[in-house]
DNA sequence: TTGCATTGGCGAATTCTTTCGCTAACATGG
DNA sequence: CCATGTTAGCGAAAGAATTCGCCAATGCAA
């Protein structure tokens, strides 16, 4: 049993997904290309990191187009869910409530963001009733 | 050349750093006695760990005591905050917004904890303006 | 003091991630 | 075709985190 089916993205899996997420689909070089912007790295690492995250099917390869296309596996969505539970329990002991609030006090929200999180805060103190 | 050599805890790390927040201050023994309940490890490995973690000044040493004490070097909350920050960064592109709206939709929050939040909410909004 | 259990520390082995040199396969313009 | 540049893959090595065997130092009880 693989105990990388279990295992979460590095950092640099990680930026690999956001391009991926990003533009649905990309090859080798574009992904290159758009993480050599913050990293400084060879092309070679960038295809072998794309090989490893095939093997732990972080990546779907498309071989049928040239040069093979990469999609990322699993939606952000649901990749973020993931790692943010992973923070929750590991640092916050599992508690929604400090993680957003020490969220909320550590950076500054736009006015925007803030009333769509009283929106959903209102909504669920409904539905809790 | 040498990675980002940042002193964020690892996952390990974290569990020995949870005990100490705990307990305030505790002994090799008394920490390997805690984390045993999670984690199979050897009391070797345990001792391992905090002698890595103290040359990376994550935990201090009180050695006038016997058996030797340790303790957190840095507060949980400023630990958490750290960690969080750099979840937000790597996996919400930098945006409090959407890593918010996300814990609270993944997870239920307590009636209490909802109250609370919404009582921060309001403050800023009523900072911003 | 002596013997024994506990504690502390070193260094090497292991596992996982990230890096890259080197070469083969491929595709394209001339 | 063929030369040339691009893409794909392998394997080895460097780095980082974790594990533990082994022994020395320490403290305690008889």
């Amino acid at each position: 049993m693989p105990r990388h089916s279990s295992t979460q993205p590095t950092d640099v899996e990680l930026e690999i997904l956001r391009t991926l997420w990003d533009r649905g689909q990309a090859t080798a070089r574009q992904i290159h290309e758009a993480i050599s912007e913050h990293r400084e790295t060879n092309y070679s690492t960038t295809v072998k990191m794309l090989a490893v995250m095939h093997e732990k099917s972080l990546v779907k390869r498309d071989e049928s187009a040239r040069p093979i296309l990469f999609r990322a596996a699993a939606s952000q969505k649901k990749t973020q869910t993931k790692l943010l539970k992973g923070v929750m329990k590991k640092v916050y002991d599992g508690s929604v409530g400090s993680l957003v609030m020490q969220a909320l006090s550590s950076k500054k929200a736009t006015k925007e963001e803030l009333s769509e999180i009283r929106k959903l805060i209102e909504k669920l103190e409904k539905e809790q009733s």
